[in-house]
DNA sequence: TACCTTTATGTCAAAAGTACGCAAAGATGT
DNA sequence: ACATCTTTGCGTACTTTTGACATAAAGGTA
């Protein structure tokens, strides 16, 4: 049953030896494209079956930088906004049979995991910033619309669930920002918030609100090319854009 | 250096065995005494040295029910309200050599901890309900008014505020009704409120806020033995008293 | 140039939050 | 017995925030 030549099967072996047991971190990486919440998702080898990026933590390391770390890896990004959300602590998660079959890995009598408690972090990165990188598990790796994700491994559909709702909690204190790049206009930072919060906004409402906070700076320019009112670009000040 | 002989040494050749490695479960049990916000504390055998109580995630068992049970055991409770709210992942949480020398225990060889990543749980209980119980590493347990807490074990006190900011931030939709006895008069609950979110509120204001969200009975009863107008008693609402 | 959509602002009323007035209740001191 | 004092319970008025909606300017399309 098991091929010890299988790179799963040093991976894990590795892992055994270097990484805490039944500890694992689980990322939700949110980005923001063409006015909607992303999520960048493996495609696993051989597989038409998705996850999210996760990993494990190693025995010296603090459990921030290896999300940091695990995280960094996949996106390519230098730094990176991290909030942790929750802990996956139930004994049993997902149907552990059926997600061994399907991910087909020739390692199910190694003795890691017979469980797995998970440490769920979501980060706010800038999509375009993102350079998508599988590992050797996977063969895919790219972005997912919210609201187009579809059955995932393990529970993943429900961490996502409950990192979204986090996010959707705290948004009020959370670095928007890092979801947007440098420069932006107030109608992209409204689809932002809708995509986020679920429901539509009042623009002028939100225009409003938005330039109560004293956030941002107006910069001469204005968005070309739109079919219609071309609108000005906006930038978050220096103070809130380094939160 | 190492006492076989010693219970805390065959304690942890038990967790040894039958627990996560690297982890562990702390709880903040907050209650309210006398218009103050308490916190439970175990003093260890034959020291001075106050800690949070805490404990150990069996490898068949969930990371919610380890913390209930954990809390169960020092409370004497049957059914708790539980928050999770960190996870404390750093490798260096706190002097180990000068902790261990502070709690004395002759089993410091053991290979158990050199680090441990604690998931954080508040409680939210009635006071007079507790029946504080020790373990067998300590000898004493009480509660101690948040603002008279002395220096704590470990990186308690650094859990003990990272677990009232977050109790401060959620308490408009946690069950507060779990701090509280039965019956309570609205100066009592205003005192709770205060307490907690750590200013001073008005009272005419507080009165008409909770009274709008007509999750309390007024009872026929009173207070008595105020030394000034007696209050009126009041009741959760079943459909709130059960969150 | 008419027309359409979107942006950028403005207005106004409802709702929520804050400051503070005050009478009734109940104990205490004379 | 009665004035005094503090606290409770409820009310009024002002302010700030939120939410609904009007409209002119901008910029493309027909």
């Amino acid at each position: 049953m098991i091929d010890y030549n299988h790179p799963a099967f040093q991976y894990y072996q590795n892992v055994s030896e270097q990484c805490i047991h039944y500890l694992s971190i689980d990322g939700v990486i949110f980005g923001f494209h063409q006015n909607q919440l992303k999520v960048l998702l493996l495609r696993w080898k051989g597989t038409d079956e998705w996850s999210l990026p996760g990993g494990f933590i190693l025995k010296t390391e603090s459990v921030d930088l290896a999300a940091q770390r695990i995280i960094k890896e996949r996106t390519g990004l230098q730094t990176l906004y991290l909030q942790q959300f929750h802990v996956f602590g139930e004994t049993v998660r997902y149907n552990q049979e059926e997600t061994w079959a399907k991910i087909n890995l020739p390692i199910q009598g190694i003795n890691w995991s017979e469980r797995t408690i998970s440490i769920g972090y979501y980060a706010l990165v800038e999509y375009a910033e993102v350079v998508p990188a599988t590992d050797f598990l996977t063969e895919e790796c790219r972005w997912w619309s919210l609201d187009a994700i579809p059955a995932l491994l393990f529970d993943h559909n429900h961490i996502i669930e409950v990192a979204l709702q986090s996010l959707r909690k705290n948004v009020g204190d959370q670095p928007i920002s890092h979801l947007l790049p440098d420069t932006f206009t107030i109608p992209e930072l409204q689809r932002l918030y809708e995509t986020i919060l679920g429901h539509s906004l009042d623009a002028r409402n939100f225009y409003k609100k938005i330039m109560a906070q004293n956030n941002l700076e107006r910069l001469a320019e204005r968005r070309a090319g739109t079919p219609h009112k071309a609108p000005y670009l906006y930038r978050f000040k220096v103070a809130f854009s380094e939160r």
